[in-house]
DNA sequence: AGACAATAAATGTTTTGACATTAAATGTAT
DNA sequence: ATACATTTAATGTCAAAACATTTATTGTCT
């Protein structure tokens, strides 16, 4: 389905103007899709995240503000979400003893079982992408860098 | 700014993740700049984009379930949103005639004059995405179309 | 006509996001 | 050493999103 039949709207601005509501229309559509797949473990798109990032990061510890750097919404809590997940049994939580203001994050054992099934679903999902070639993902993924850099966050 | 440095992740399971990852991240980007540049109207995001699709139907009014067909985010709540840029004057809302069950919702006088303010910053902001060349633009767009052929939603 | 399903919009409730503020610890300059 | 700024995480608060439910009206079938 095309975008404009997608939000019923023949006429744009110009090509920027598509790609821009396109651009939100289809990240949105994707963030669905994930929160859709994700329900069954419990745990939101950004939850998610933040374990697939602790995971990364394993065995080594990370602070509550490298999560942040890491993740795709920076202006999301990260703090209230290793809450959360900590609630949940799927990391561990230590204060850092060299700077006690740090704490130190550290996926669980449970944390990994859950990815690790969690990841299928969203591999499943993922498939969505595959209407591409890999060449072509990649190129997409290329010029959507461009456009950022006009500024940055 | 790569997407490898904006969330510092060196690698990615395949070129479609990478997508993916960028997609959102991206996204999130866009709707963070236009939030800001629409902050000096008091306007969210989706506020405008209600303005702009019932701007498109002018003079013709429309039904909150129209307005929600054509909204970027489909689960958004429409009919708040209304009762929001209703309590501004931004537009106007009437009980259909026939069908009591409808409204009837006009952008009015002031929405039209606050949407060509805010057009204005909104180009400013898009043209974020004139680093892409009109070509450029949309192949991006019909890729994207083709992602969300998958499955519909 | 009456019963029941379908549709339109609004509302209630709970969760999540946005944003500022706070609290504690550390770094830095005099 | 003290004062002050900076960093780190947590918290408070208010607005918005998510999701189910409700109310009113219309359509449909017998």
């Amino acid at each position: 389905m095309s975008i404009e039949e997608a939000i019923k709207q023949k006429k744009f601005v110009n090509p920027y103007h598509k790609l821009g509501v396109n651009l939100i229309y289809t990240s949105n559509w994707l963030m669905h899709q994930q929160q859709e797949a994700l329900r069954a473990f419990d745990l939101s798109p950004q939850q998610y995240n933040v374990l697939r990032i602790l995971r990364g990061a394993f065995p080594l510890p990370m602070r509550v503000s490298a999560i942040c750097e890491r993740m795709l919404d920076k202006t999301s809590n990260a703090s209230r979400l290793v809450d959360k997940l900590l609630a949940k049994n799927l990391l561990t939580r230590k204060s850092c003893p060299s700077d006690r203001r740090a704490v130190n994050v550290v996926i669980s054992e449970e944390g990994f079982r859950l990815l690790q099934e969690a990841d299928q679903v969203i591999a499943v999902q993922e498939e969505a992408l595959h209407n591409l070639t890999p060449e072509e993902a990649l190129s997409v993924s290329d010029m959507l860098d461009t456009i950022r850099q006009a500024n940055s966050r």
